[in-house]
DNA sequence: GTGCGTGCAAAGTATTTGCATGATG
DNA sequence: CATCATGCAAATACTTTGCACGCAC
C-alpha cells in the first residue's frame, strides 16, 4: 500500500482543524490544501518541493504560506521538521517514532526503530535529571549499493 | 584543570600542518591562529564567535578565512560540526566520541557517551547492510534545574 | 465588519565565492 | 616567482517579515 489509507488522512486533517480552531486562527484554502497534500505524502521533502507539489494540484500558493502552514503543523504536532547533516529543512509526518540511517554516497534514507535504544536513552536522560522530549539519533554511512558500486 | 595540556595541543597542530602539506597547500599566520585558539578551546562554538575571539587575540582574520579553516580542520578529522535543532553550525574538537543532551529550555548541553547504545547502532547499521561512518545521536528535554523552576 | 491570512517583495541569517592584493614555499 | 591564501564585498541559499489587499468568522 503506497498510501496512507484515506481515513488517516481525513482524521489527521480534522485534528488540524481542531488545532487551528482552538487557536482563533482560521481556516482557509491554503491550510487544508497544503495539509492534505503533506498527509498523503510518504518520507520527506523540503518547503520549495512542498510549494511546488500543493501549486501544481492547485494554484494560488505563496511560498511564504507553505512555511508559515509547515510551522504551525509543527506547532500541531502533526509534522517533525528535519536538518540531516546542515541541509534545509525537510518535513516528514509524525507517525510511529522512527530514526534515520543516510547514506553519504546517494542519499538515501532508510527509517528505523529500535526499543532497546530508546529505553537506553531514558536512562541516560534519566542520570542527569533530564526530562526527556525528543530526540535525533542518525547513522551515517554507506548503503550496501554504493559500497558495491565503489569497488 | 580548564584546558586541554600543552603537548595535546600542540600534537593536535602538528596534524594540522601536516595535512595542510600533504594536500600541497601552505601554512599561514590565521590558520595556526584559529587552529591554536581553537585546539584549546572547550565544547562548542559558532562561526562568528571564533571569528571575534580569534580577532581579539590577534587581528587581521577574516570572516571567511574562519569558514575556510574551520572546513579545512574537519576535513583534517581534528574537529566535528554540528547542527542542534536547525540552529547554525557549531564546532567543536573531535576526541573520544560522545553524544548531546540539550535542555530546550536554557540551551544547556550535556555531552556522554554510552557504549551499549554504541553497540547497539552497529547492529541496526548492519542490519541494513550499512557501512556506518559516523553518528549523531541527540536528546532533547527539559534539564532538572528548569523542569525545578518552573514549578 | 474585524481581524487573521495571503502573496509578493524585501529583509534577514548563515555561509560561500570572486577578485585584487599579499604571503608562502 | 608561481601559487596559494586572505580580506572584503557581493552573491547565494534558505527562511522570515512588512504590507496592502482579501477572505473567514
Amino acid at each position: 500500500m503506497a498510501r496512507t489509507r484515506r481515513s488517516e488522512i481525513e482524521d489527521k486533517l480534522d485534528r488540524f482543524r481542531d488545532f487551528i480552531r482552538e487557536r482563533g486562527l482560521k481556516s482557509t484554502r491554503q491550510r487544508d490544501d497544503i495539509a492534505r497534500w503533506f498527509f498523503s505524502a510518504k518520507g520527506h521533502h523540503n518547503a520549495d518541493e512542498i510549494y511546488r507539489q500543493v501549486k501544481s494540484e492547485s494554484p494560488g500558493i505563496g511560498f511564504s504560506t507553505v512555511y508559515r502552514t509547515m510551522r504551525l503543523l509543527r506547532e500541531a504536532g502533526l509534522v517533525q521538521e528535519r536538518h540531516f547533516g546542515d541541509s534545509e529543512a525537510l518535513y516528514e509526518n509524525v507517525s510511529a517514532h522512527h530514526d534515520h540511517c543516510i547514506c553519504t554516497e546517494c542519499g538515501k534514507i532508510i527509517e528505523f526503530e529500535n526499543e532497546q535504544i530508546e529505553a537506553l536513552q531514558e536512562a541516560v536522560a534519566r542520570k542527569f535529571g533530564f526530562e526527556l522530549r525528543s530526540h535525533k539519533m542518525e547513522l551515517y554511512g554507506t548503503c550496501s549499493s554504493c559500497a558495491s558500486r565503489k569497488r
